[in-house]
DNA sequence: TTGAAAGCGCTAACAC
DNA sequence: GTGTTAGCGCTTTCAA
């Protein structure tokens, strides 16, 4: 604890920096002082103060995470991604969570600006004016995750939700469903509300078979996709294929259709989004569009760094959109018009 | 960026002694001076540097937190607790994973000691010698949640896992079931593999119903699950109810037992332990012992603050054992004779 | 009350 | 190659 720098140098004989130096590779050290420092070093068990040398080098090797929440498995495997990729990188994660609240994450920008952390990834839904204003005021580097920045020098890893969402919707129309309805997330939200419906919405009207009556609208919770599927139900019961904007809504779907009889997938076909790990897991496993989650993380922190230690080359980092599958599980089949059952 | 204590000092025509003052009401400061400081202050949005902050006072307000694995949500569910806990205590979180692995644990401490944390929480399974004395040699206060520390100034949060599995087994008993199976986490796991297992094993042999056959181990996965009940069932095809040390083997056993053309709970009733997420939104739901995630991170971190901000005064703190619920849920029900079906 | 100055532990010119 | 020294931005004696 006590043990310095100062210390070390003299118990070595020499300066504090040649032990710097030799702590850092940074200048040439005659070969036995080296080791002399070294053996120092080594039997007092000295590691240098990171606090210390943050403000000297003014880099902290601490890296922000600004999150919405840290027990949604949505975002805490992006987290696990990033971590894991951290670790050889001789950097650290600062993780604040924000419960979707705008506000928050602004002041927890502020925060972690005053931690000095050396950038930041923020994994978000988006953001309002003031927030993309404190974004260009941060003048360390960020990386979005999900969300586009509305801003050229912040790069954004993501994948194609609009993509995504109409081949989902093309599998449910190649099976031979028509009545088809979408448990959707707010509008407001751009990427997993507004491009995965826009996705179907544009599917099925070029198959001539958009409906408005089928569309249930959540905030992506397994009770929304429960309701959801109710609402639906009432007003359209011959539907015949469900499509989900995120795995949980479509868990919830799953579990009222089958507390009303309905089996899965043969009465209702159902189509998730995600590909978290309970949707392997479920009873009938629920086929979904997987995303990449731990590579998410991976390359936004990884981009991150690249934009720290390449600081002032002004460097364009393209958007990286990252791609989607869809994975083959037991909830969704052709559509049969004798096997059907109609409440 | 380039804003410091000097600036405002100069700008209000006092010293920079003067602004440290009024900046952190150390000592008294005359009013008029005080308003002239803060109105400045204001003016310029000046946010003292945490960094310089840290160096001079030896003093960080950063806590570290180790964990195995974030993306579980046994485990971040821990830290979703322990960051909406935090939100007011102007502290912040460093937080690491270790995957499991106790080398790598030590490794963290020594990284989070450097980077000069101010305390530290350890959500782990168990450690060796060397861990328990690199605990010892932390220096800073340590709280652990789930598992032991060996050692007395290390307070614990927990819960008691022998005597939940005791009322667990109880439950299943009380049902008129006999045979019963478990299927244990490994018993090198002192906690919620040992404890678990030894509460069932006791509780079992009191009743003069336990048998070793009817046991099956894994290392808390959904495809342990499946895996145990399918090893149980060969042995032990008669069995009508079934412990799991955690949900997600539970889940994984029940997955096993509906494609096997077991009804549940009718055929076979299925008990977990957590009630993470998934427990409620199976199909059938989930009867398990529900554990305080979050309130554990809550306790934990509020006692680690207040180890932090009196330390010296050498409080004694008792470990706190949290309490655990049986939930009410599909999965189990009496046993009935004649309407089981054995394959 | 206030200010000058030393110091937290480390790095990086600059000079030797 | 090595040592001296001046910071990094803030807190805190110590004097005034």
């Amino acid at each position: 604890m006590k043990i310095t720098i100062k210390e070390i140098a003299e118990r070595a004989g020499v300066s504090k920096a040649t032990v710097s130096r030799v702590l850092n590779n940074s200048k040439p050290v005659n070969e036995d002082i080296k080791k002399r420092v070294l053996a120092v070093i080594d039997s007092t068990n000295f590691k240098p103060n990171a606090v210390a040398r943050s403000l000297s080098l003014k880099k902290s090797h601490l890296i922000g995470i600004i999150i919405p929440d840290l027990s949604n498995p949505v975002f805490s495997r992006i987290i696990a991604g990033i971590e894991s990729a951290i670790r050889n990188l001789d950097y650290s994660l600062l993780i604040t969570a924000t419960d979707f609240n705008v506000d928050m994450k602004m002041q927890h920008m502020q925060i972690l600006k005053d931690k000095g952390v050396d950038g930041l990834i923020l994994v978000t839904d988006h953001g309002n004016e003031a927030f993309f204003e404190a974004m260009l005021e941060f003048k360390k580097p960020i990386v979005m995750i999900g969300s586009d920045s509305a801003v050229d020098s912040i790069p954004v890893v993501k994948i194609n939700n609009y993509k995504a969402a109409c081949e989902a919707t093309q599998h449910l129309i190649n099976l031979g469903h028509e009545k088809i309805g979408m448990i959707r997330g707010p509008l407001t939200d751009p990427h997993s509300g507004y491009e995965r419906f826009m996705g179907f919405r544009d599917t099925m009207m070029k198959a001539g078979l958009f409906d408005e009556a089928r569309i249930a609208e959540g905030w992506y919770s397994f009770d929304d996709g429960y309701k959801g599927l109710s609402k639906i139900i009432k007003t359209s019961p011959d539907i015949s294929a469900l499509f989900c904007a995120c795995d949980l809504m479509a868990v919830g779907a799953m579990k009222y259709a089958t507390e009303k009889g309905y089996k899965i997938p043969d009465d209702l076909s159902v189509l998730g989004f995600d590909d978290v790990e309970i949707a392997r897991m479920y009873n009938p496993s629920l086929r979904t569009v997987r995303q990449p989650f731990e590579e998410k993380g991976r390359l936004s922190i990884e981009t991150l760094i690249h934009m720290i230690e390449h600081k002032g080359e002004h460097i364009s980092f393209a958007n990286h959109i990252l791609t989607h599958e869809l994975i083959l599980r037991e909830s969704t089949t052709s559509f049969k018009r004798e096997g059907q059952t109609i409440e």
